[in-house]
DNA sequence: CAACGGTTGTTCTC
DNA sequence: GAGAACAACCGTTG
């Protein structure tokens, strides 16, 4: 893993070996990534300080794994934030410049052509950009090029979380909650640029220019828009605010707000769904951390980790693992991660992908995601487990690439984790609890009004049927129009057998794992041996800072 | 080393 | 609707 730099460091580094005089008037680039947005984006701001050319840039990059994968519901909703990006920064007599190609192709281009003296860009953590930022910034300084970078999609620098706790990423959240105390409240967000920032700066553009750098329509991507499903999530930051104003007028909801409390399966969402405008960087993180705050201000309200604030800091607490630990989208030289001898099953992968496992409580959820690109947390859980743990016995990464396709919000750290957190192999450890696919969605909707919605070939069933269709008698499935087998399938494994053949196969991949750290810790086997210091060992090749 | 707590399990009994 | 059994994990704490 290359070693991260604080950001507020690479800044002053570059700065001072770029060879600009203090008082120089920039020509700036801001290579907008995630952060699609003007409010709270301090190297926004960075570029436009003593600037008299500002070249705001997105760079369509084949190489992004998950732009490359994405589902076209997410094409929609990251060129419809680039589309509100762009009309913003016209509003400020700029504009948005949409390149394609690898950065480290189209950059030295760009530095040359716009003779660039300047670069900003946000922190982004995920090793993809990792390794991009390590090429970009050395192009920068060949090119004489000074790069700013700022920490502004997590509400701290994980770094830091990450040395304020002698070195090493928390793993458990009490834990992340005890560390970010430390650290004080976070930065409060930076407001937008004005007119009056960009007194005196330019944003040269020719006509030829205005047509090759515009905002890539779904077609001109080669992307079928007919194939799309609802657009219930529109992109862009204007949105993301509306959404979150919306959200915020609700203060008894806010106030109340308790996570696990929420339906999995309501016909329209019970959480925010602001997920996808923060992923993508639409909304700041730290504005939707402060405007909490607003509104608990003076009131009671819930905690950490079921409230608001607490899904922002669950958030922070993958962000800040998927730093410190190798490997973090894989089982293999995972050091955190649970070694499971997971079943290859090509035909359960995809009846499970394409919502044809036959319960209709885990079917109607893979619809409701593939149609409309986000599910309730607690429908990722349900998911999640059937495919490994509970019942298919497939590996997470499996279901990892096809969330990661499929959601608007499928953010790389939070997917990783949570795919770890649901399959018991980091983090959640109580296998034992398994998620029944016909009774946890009976729980918050016991008449299946959510599986009628997404699978209406089972809309005619009776309630006592509808989590277990093929329990109907034939009777009932012909009133129904719906043969169990022919019109909709037969369950592809039995919950009730599956379920408890594969807690213990979980109960042996646990045995060998504590086998195997006595055996490297050099103890005789069998010994017990604390599982704590498996972290140690991974992290003690690290330097402690604290 | 033992006790404790862990966002969000299920099923059965009272 | 509350509480216990089910089978029993981990990392942290003291």
């Amino acid at each position: 893993m290359s070693p991260l730099i604080p950001a507020h460091l690479i800044g002053m580094c570059l700065m001072s070996s770029s060879g600009c005089p203090a008082d120089m008037r920039h020509i700036s680039v801001h290579w907008f990534r995630k952060g699609l947005r003007l409010h709270d984006n301090p190297a926004l701001l960075a570029a436009l300080q003593d600037c008299t050319e500002i070249y705001p840039v997105f760079v369509l990059d084949p190489g992004v794994p998950n732009q490359a994968h994405a589902s076209i519901n997410c094409w929609r909703f990251l060129t419809g934030a680039l589309k509100d990006l762009d009309c913003s920064l016209k509003k400020l007599n700029s504009r948005l410049f949409v390149l394609r190609g690898k950065p480290e192709e189209v950059f030295p281009r760009l530095f040359q052509r716009w003779k660039v003296t300047r670069l900003t860009f946000e922190l982004d953590t995920e090793p993809y950009s990792q390794d991009q930022d390590e090429k970009v910034v050395k192009l920068a300084k060949q090119h004489n090029v000074e790069v700013i970078q700022k920490v502004s999609h997590t509400l701290f620098d994980t770094e830091r979380i990450i040395a304020k706790n002698n070195g090493k990423p928390p793993l458990t959240f009490n834990r992340l909650q005890a560390v970010v105390q430390s650290l004080g409240a976070p930065e409060k967000p930076v407001p937008p640029p004005t007119l009056e920032d960009m007194k005196g700066v330019r944003t040269p553009c020719s006509e030829k220019d205005e047509e090759s750098y515009k905002v890539p329509t779904l077609e001109e991507l080669g992307l079928d828009p007919l194939s799309a499903g609802p657009e219930l999530y529109p992109g862009g930051e204007q949105e993301a605010l509306r959404r979150l104003d919306e959200h915020m007028k609700r203060t008894g909801w806010v106030c109340h707000f308790q996570k696990p409390e929420t339906s999995p399966n309501a016909l329209s969402p019970s959480t925010t769904v602001l997920s996808p405008y923060v992923r993508y960087g639409c909304l700041s993180v730290r504005t939707f951390w402060w405007r909490l705050t607003d509104v608990y201000q003076g009131r009671k309200h819930s905690q950490p980790p079921v409230s608001l604030h607490g899904q922002l800091l669950w958030r922070e607490f993958f962000y800040t693992t998927s730093v410190g630990i190798p490997n973090f989208n894989r089982m293999e030289g995972n050091p955190i991660c649970l070694q499971v001898d997971w079943d290859s099953n090509p035909e359960h992968l995809a009846a499970w992908r394409e919502a044809r496992t036959g319960f209709p409580f885990i079917d109607a959820i893979m619809t409701q995601l593939r149609q409309e690109g986000w599910i309730h947390h607690l429908a990722r859980h349900a998911v999640a487990c059937f495919l490994t743990r509970g019942d298919l016995w497939i590996s997470w990464e499996e279901g990892q690439k096809v969330f990661e396709e499929l959601l608007l919000d499928g953010d790389w750290a939070l997917n990783a984790g949570n795919w770890q957190w649901l399959s018991a192999s980091a983090f959640f450890h109580q296998y034992y609890r398994v998620y029944s696919p016909i009774a946890f969605g009976k729980k918050t909707d016991k008449s299946g009004e959510y599986i009628k919605k997404y699978l209406p070939i089972l809309k005619k069933f009776p309630a006592d049927y509808i989590y277990e269709p093929w329990k109907a008698p034939r009777s009932v499935q012909e009133r129904a129009g719906c043969i169990v087998g022919k019109d909709y399938p037969r369950p592809i494994v039995d919950h009730e057998v599956v379920s408890k053949e594969n807690m213990q196969r979980m109960k042996m991949a646990y045995s060998k794992r504590s086998k195997t750290f006595n055996e490297s810790n050099g103890k005789a086997k069998g010994e017990k041996r604390k599982a704590a210091s498996v972290v140690d060992m991974l992290m003690k090749k690290k330097v402690k800072v604290n």
